[in-house]
This record gives structure tokens, C-alpha cells and sequence, in this order.
DNA sequence: AACCTTGAGTTCACTTCTTGAACATGCGAG
DNA sequence: CTCGCATGTTCAAGAAGTGAACTCAAGGTT
């Protein structure tokens, strides 16, 4: 009766079972609503194990298989069960609250952001998005024991494994909360919280630019700077936890003063924060980043060459990070990123210039395609992959 | 007939049975020589499932089972069969030629060293390399039909897929060539290659200062500088196949010119070459990298503060990686390395100065235990691994 | 000395799983 | 309208793991 997720004795055939079973679990869910025969291609099985184990975890309620409408034969359509459950993503950005919600078949059925103050305590910013996720849920005529599981998205260094925040977030109100802890008790579901940047990798290798790609970073500028790495199609945190600071690395020893405590961080060059700064004596207070980007695209000089600067910056971080993991795909995102080629050719530029040629050769520096969407949609895929229904 | 080595589909039967073959052989191994019935309470599979096994194993040559010399019953030790095969690693350095022999036990049965000339060409070294395979075969009473496959260390990046050296390699008479397909033609066994950095990495896991850590990274300093990066218990080589390459980011834009064509480079900063380069004033020509290491070992001013300084940049270029990687241990190891803490000392004070906080807190930054054998041991490695007979 | 206990390794019947082949089904192209 | 063809299902065969029964030998017990 199809009990996955309980693990049998390693070696043993029923071993065997499950692992095939997580193998087409986990082709589904990459591939959104294959059919049977492509499963069979994606996982090497052969067509009738697949048919049986699609029998089994549709009996078990785990897949749901749609007749193709249209009534007749020609490929039918293999999905998680919609009804199985629901996953909440929640993305706290810098000056906003996103809440997404979505079911196992990677449909988002509700999805709405609203303004927060920067400085907002966790405990207020809880209270936002546990509001605003129960108006979603109700409107999709769900409530919260129909939840899965909730994907929280902070900025800032977070250990996944402990759910701690570090102090360098951006979020002052946040440092050290024990997010994912204090989330469960409010929300009262199993909550998994990772960072902006890792949240962004994962929503573009899901559903986005870096789809398919197996190993990929994802660059993320906005207010700060952070990537996310992708390894083996899986987002790498590495042992402490906290893997993907690229907008720590040192570019100049003696260079401006960061938050973080040292000097000449990549982030000094290419964050928004520090742009905004720079800018200050051209254009005054308040200058946000979007508000950057869209001078810059509209033709101001100051800000072109600004965020031209930051993109050559941050390819020089970059080309670091091709030197040493070789990936073939970068995609960049957060607010900076709107910017477009403004941004992108000084930053491919810097990386051609500046990596090892057999690294440059290969890596191509594409712009995500998820927009501001990319936390929460991670925030989202956190949940279906990591803590599914069965896998 | 016990066809290991050769992956079966995943999934299948046949994939397990080979999963549970290596299952008996790592318990083997771990035990030393174990009883059929330690090895199933070890390992959880059936007496009979290990009867089979091993049964299997011995007919195809890879275990042995001695009949407890008494004669009678009770308790058949389980080994490795030693002639089962030889493994053969084959390290080129810059100016040695470095050869081991080793059995499925991993034990290593020969190992010799003899000196390269630099320039010397693909092919020199290659038949240099023949010879002293052969002769160390011969001391040990074998041939090479007894050798599963040899391990190439060859310093320069590579692409380990296709076998390739890239143009950069400290090796100029082998530029642009296949080395595999070479090796292999010439040696008549099935060869692996990887570059000195990564067998480094690999040696360093198996046998030495990162046993047991599934996560680290090596980092070689000798004349040229590189990096093997350990993801998940297994050498990462990224998309590309030339993951690792730190010595070649960019410390400085405005730098020394460095071979790779850039400026600036970590290598530039901290590389042997380099640092001859730098105390020539004082020490004139032919200053190789151990006798810089010797000389500040011993006191010569100049050269303590080179290595020191190379230290220093060095760490700066690891406070990176940990950012990127978040790593808990990083090994070094390379001729400079020999230094001890003249290196070691201010590499982890520039670590712990210029990386994120949350990750120099967990890193360790360690010397490797196997010294200027680093590479052959890994090449061994790369075979007892990568194509092991079954391993 | 004969006997019993105990654990090791093997054999056998049984069950679980995967798989290739054969088969039914229905959409598209010609 | 028919044929081709890909899809999904069923079936029998083969591969593999497992518990139980069995053989075997050492070592202690009576």
C-alpha cells in the first residue's frame, strides 16, 4: 500500500521499490506533469515499472494521472495530487512581504505582496504573513491543516539546518531570531527557511532560466549582494550552513568600509545600498534601487555608469566563483538585474576578462526570468522539494 | 561471472545486486577481515545474500577466503584478494616523475620517484613513465595484465571527461594533448586522469587530513597554485571540468602579469615561480620552491617574509572560497606548504580577517599529512574509485 | 569418551521486483 | 478512412533477497 517515505532495510528489494518510487516522484515533480513514457525515459525505468508504481502511488493518493481531456489515449498526464496538499511560500524581502501559495503539482493558485517597513520586528512580520496567508488560503477555500508545509525567505546569512539568522542580515529586526523555530510556533505547520539568494537559485533552476541545469549559480543584486549554487540539482549550502556569500568576497583590501565588518567587499561595489551612496552627491536622500535602475534605463548618466560599474564589479567576483566551480550557466537576478544589458554586458565583460579562459569559454551570464517573483516561488519550491508529501 | 565495475542501469536489479557487491566489499575493507556473518550483521543483508556474494566475488578474483588455516569450520576470514589486481598512479610534476603501485586493499605495494625535465614532451614523459611502471611491476611479480587501470596526475587544468589538457598546463610539451587517449594507447590499460589539485583533494580524503569529511577543500601551493574541491564525498570537477582553478582569480586588476594571460592573479601572489621571481634580488637565479622553503625554515629573512606573505594572499583567496563554499576544513598541502606555519599562520589569520564571519568561524585550515605523495596516492585513488574493479 | 550446545556457512523454496514482449487504444498524417 | 505510431497495460520470465532448514565443526558438559 504504497508506504513511502518509510524506509526499508538498505540492500533489500523493497529498498529497491522505494528508491524507484522517489526516482519517479522526483521525475514528476521535475518535470511538472510528464507522461508515463516519460518517466520512463527520464528515470532509465522501463515502461510497465513505472506503470505499476504510478498504479500504486495514485492509489495511495500521492499522483494524480488527468484522463487528457480530451477522453482518448495519446498521454496522460501524471501529476502530485493537487488535493494531497498545499505549499506556502513567504519571502521577506527588505521593504516587502510576498506570500505564494501552491499545490504539489507546482501550480501557484494564489500568490499576493504587500509594503513592510524595514525595520518591522520578526514578531510583526510574522503577524503580516500569518495574515495574509490566511486571507489566501481562504480564498482558494483552503485552511491551514491543508498545508504541507511553509517555505520562509529572509535576507541574510541563515543556517538552513538550525533556522538561525545571522546578524549581518539585512533585516535588523530579525538578527539573531531563530526564524524557523518561531515561524513553526506561530504558523503551527513545519516550516523550512533558507535565503534570498539560495531561494532565487532554486526557483530559477525549477521553474526558471537555470531550468534543467543540474549545476548553476544564480547571482543575485539587489539592496545587498548573494548567490545561490547549484549542485547536482540540488541548492548547496555546504557544511556550516551558509555557503553562496559572494558579496563578501574581498575585491580591495583597503576598499570601503561594509557592513559585514571588513573592507572592499564585492557588496561595497555592486549593492544597491552602497550604489545609492555613491550617487548621493548627483541625486540627493532616499534614492532607492529600483529607482537606480530606472533612471539609468531612462538615460541618466550618473546612474548608467553606476550600475554599469556595479556590473563590472560583480563580474569580477564572479569570474571567482567560474574559476572555481566552472559552472556553464550564471543567471542574475534582483533589483539591479532590471537594469538588463545595462547591467549584464559589463558584468559578462568582467567575467571574460577576468576568469580563466576554459572557464569563460563556457559559462553563459543569462538574466533570470522570475522577476521579483523568484524568492517567493523559491520560497515555494522549498517546500515541494524538500519535505514532499512522500519523497 | 561478477561483471563489477560496470554500472547497470539505475534501478534495476542488477544495480542493486551491484550496490550490495560494494556494500560487502567496503565492510570487507572497513573490517580488515571479517567473517561472512560479521559482514552480514555489518552490513544488514541475509546470511544467504552474503553467502551468494562473496561466493561471486571469489570466483571473479576480487575476494579471497582463507579457510581458517585449522581446517575445520567456524569462522572463514574474508579478504581482499591481493593479486586480484594492481592499480598504478602516475604523477607528473613539474620536474618529477612519480609512480606507486597499490592493491584493492588500498594498500600501496611499490612507489618510486625519479626527476623530469620540464620541457620534456608528452611523449618522453609518457615512456619514462612506462618504464618505471614496468620496473616496479616487476619487483612485485606482476605484469600489466595485472593492472585494472592507472591514475594520471598531471598539473594544468584538464577536463577530466574528455581527457584534454588546456593550454595553460606548467607542462608546455603537453599542451593541447589528449593525455588519456594518449596514456592509454601507449600503456595499454584503461587510464583516468585528473590534475595534480584534485588527486591532491582525493588523496587527502581517502587517506589523509580530510579522511571522513564528506565536504572540504585542498588547496596545493607549489610553483603554480590550484584547488580540489570535494562536494559530497566526491572530487567536484563542475560542468566544465575544470572546477578548482583559485590560483587565477583576481587579487588585484592591476597586478603582476600572470602565464594565465590575466593580472593579478592569486598565483601571481603566492605561486613558487613567483616568488623566485620576488627574491631574486637577493637570492639570484634558480631559486627553486623547496629551496625557498628550506631557506626560511632556516631562518633567511627575505624568504619568511615571501612565504609568509604568499600565506597571506593565499588566505585571502581561501576566505573567498569559504564564502562561496562555507567549507569546515581546508587542507593544504604543495612544496610551499613544507613551511608549516610560516605559511599556514598567516593564510588562517588573512582567513579569518577577510572572510564572512559565520564562515571562518567553522573552517579549519589545516596541513596535509601526505606531503609530495599527495598526488600519485591520489591517482591511485582515482583508480581504486573511479573504476575500481568494484569498489 | 559420548553428547550437547552454539554459531558458521550453504541450500532451497518462496516472495518481491524489474523487464521485454505482446496487446489494446486512440490520435495524426497521408 | 486507413495506417502508422506512440501510449499505457498485462503477462510471463528472469533476477535477487530472505527465512527456514540443514550440515558442519569447535568447545564445553556429563
Amino acid at each position: 500500500m504504497s508506504t513511502p517515505g518509510s524506509s526499508a532495510t538498505p540492500g533489500s528489494q523493497s529498498s529497491l521499490r522505494e528508491a524507484n518510487q522517489r526516482r519517479v516522484i522526483q521525475a514528476v515533480r521535475d518535470a511538472g506533469a510528464p507522461t508515463q513514457a516519460d518517466i520512463a525515459r527520464s528515470t532509465g525505468l522501463s515502461r510497465a515499472t513505472v506503470s505499476n508504481i504510478v498504479r500504486e502511488l495514485s492509489a495511495g493518493g500521492v499522483l494524480v494521472t488527468t484522463p487528457t481531456s480530451a477522453g482518448g489515449r495519446r498521454a496522460r498526464a501524471v501529476s502530485l495530487a493537487p488535493a494531497a496538499g498545499l505549499a506556502v511560500g513567504v519571502d521577506f524581502g527588505h521593504s516587502h512581504l510576498r506570500v505564494a501559495i501552491g499545490n504539489l503539482a507546482r501550480e501557484v493558485v494564489a500568490e499576493q505582496a504587500m509594503p513592510l517597513d524595514v525595520g518591522a520586528s520578526a514578531a510583526d512580520g510574522l503577524g503580516a504573513a500569518e495574515r495574509l496567508m490566511d486571507g489566501l488560503l481562504s480564498t482558494v477555500g483552503a485552511t491551514r491543516t491543508d498545508v504541507l508545509g511553509i517555505g520562509l525567505g529572509v535576507p541574510g546569512p541563515i543556517d538552513a539546518a538550525s533556522g538561525t539568522l545571522g546578524s549581518s542580515t539585512i533585516l535588523p529586526g530579525w538578527a539573531g531570531i531563530e526564524a524557523a523555530g518561531e515561524a513553526r510556533r506561530r504558523l503551527g505547520r513545519p516550516v523550512h527557511v533558507d535565503n534570498d539568494a539560495n531561494l532565487g537559485a532554486l526557483a530559477e533552476v525549477t521553474w526558471g532560466a537555470a531550468r534543467g541545469h543540474a549545476d548553476a549559480a544564480y547571482i543575485k543584486i539587489g539592496s545587498g549582494v548573494g548567490a545561490g549554487i547549484v549542485i547536482g540539482g540540488r541548492v548547496y549550502h555546504g557544511p556550516g550552513g551558509t555557503a553562496g556569500e559572494i558579496g563578501h568576497i574581498t575585491l580591495n583590501e583597503n576598499g570601503p568600509m561594509c557592513r559585514c565588518g571588513n573592507r572592499g567587499c564585492l557588496e561595497t561595489y555592486a549593492g544597491g545600498r552602497y550604489l545609492a551612496e555613491l550617487l548621493r552627491p548627483t541625486h540627493g536622500d532616499g534614492l532607492t534601487t529600483a529607482r537606480i535602475v530606472k533612471l539609468a534605463l531612462s538615460g541618466d548618466a550618473p546612474c548608467r555608469r553606476a550600475v554599469g560599474d556595479a556590473g563590472r564589479y560583480a563580474g569580477t567576483g564572479v569570474a571567482g566563483l567560474c574559476n572555481l566551480l566552472n559552472p556553464r550557466l550564471v543567471v542574475v537576478g534582483g533589483d539591479l538585474a532590471r537594469a538588463g544589458n545595462l547591467l549584464l554586458e559589463p558584468m559578462a565583460e568582467a567575467v571574460r576578462r577576468s576568469a580563466i579562459s576554459s572557464a569563460a569559454a563556457i559559462v553563459s551570464i543569462v538574466p533570470g526570468v522570475l522577476g521579483d517573483r523568484a524568492e517567493v516561488l523559491g520560497a515555494l519550491a522549498l517546500v515541494l522539494t524538500s519535505s514532499p508529501s512522500p519523497a
